[in-house]
DNA sequence: CTAGAAGTTGGAGCGCGCTCGAACGCAAGC
DNA sequence: GCTTGCGTTCGAGCGCGCTCCAACTTCTAG
């Protein structure tokens, strides 16, 4: 058998994780990531002298955002966008910060819209039990 | 100019509705209705001896129904088991009961965990603008 | 040094949910 | 009866967000 759990070299000494750790952790593939990061989502992510990435903390958080904003139901255009303002640096920040207040409203609306629906599934529910109730 | 604002004949006289109206109200395109037909979605739309499509007030219900699952992410394979169940008649209650109870948990569940990652967006928002803050 | 696992690139392919185009039929106001 | 627009079918195409493949390189345990 090959030793192959990540192990120390590759998990403690430098603090930079390969990609399918990175993978493991965040529950994207492999090829999500590198997907990612050739769309612009991601830059800056450290190579090693032979090419293969090597993430740090810092690429982490950054992925942590973008899962929260995709979660959220953020498309990748837009989030493309605000990944490209982040690189214009600290000129832009009043412009993310309104991107992210409209995303936030967005998600909001989208939350009450939810809770609705799902009122009127509930009633439905009640009416299939109903439904059930008189056939016994 | 022709004559063509949705009159007498078509929204009154008879209750029945056609496509283009039916698009109106929904918001779905008469592609869109047409294809869930085709995909067994909707069915028993009556139809003129032309062979044009007419909605009744049952198929408006149903149509309402489904825009709710939609709405709420269900994916078009869940609901044509759904419709699939409805037409089996009576004997399938319970199953789509089971079908409905379990659909609502997963809103629920996505309804927290968009909750939870909005309260995130929040502090990135809040953190964006003590940056705004301090830059002037 | 070597074997085998893990990583790399570029590009093709896929599943979902529509959306559109072509070519044709029906329907209603003049 | 004719025109004009709404409707029909069938099948192809599309945008999104990945996902997979081939061919090749790098890394690492032994």
């Amino acid at each position: 058998m090959t030793m192959t759990s990540p192990s120390a070299s590759a998990l403690v000494e430098d603090e930079t994780l390969p990609i399918a750790e990175v993978a493991r952790r965040t529950g994207l593939s492999a090829d999500t990531l590198r997907y990612y990061e050739k769309a612009g989502l991601i830059d800056s992510v450290r190579r090693t002298a032979g090419g293969v990435r090597r993430y740090a903390a810092g690429d982490m958080d950054w992925l942590a955002f973008l899962l929260r904003l995709r979660d959220t139901g953020m498309s990748i255009a837009d989030m493309q966008r605000f990944a490209e303002q982040r690189r214009e640096g600290d000129a832009s920040v009043a412009e993310r910060l309104a991107l992210l207040r409209e995303h936030r409203d967005c998600v909001d609306r989208r939350i009450r819209s939810l809770r609705e629906n799902n009122r009127a599934l509930d009633n439905k529910i009640a009416h299939y039990e109903e439904l059930l109730e008189g056939e016994r």
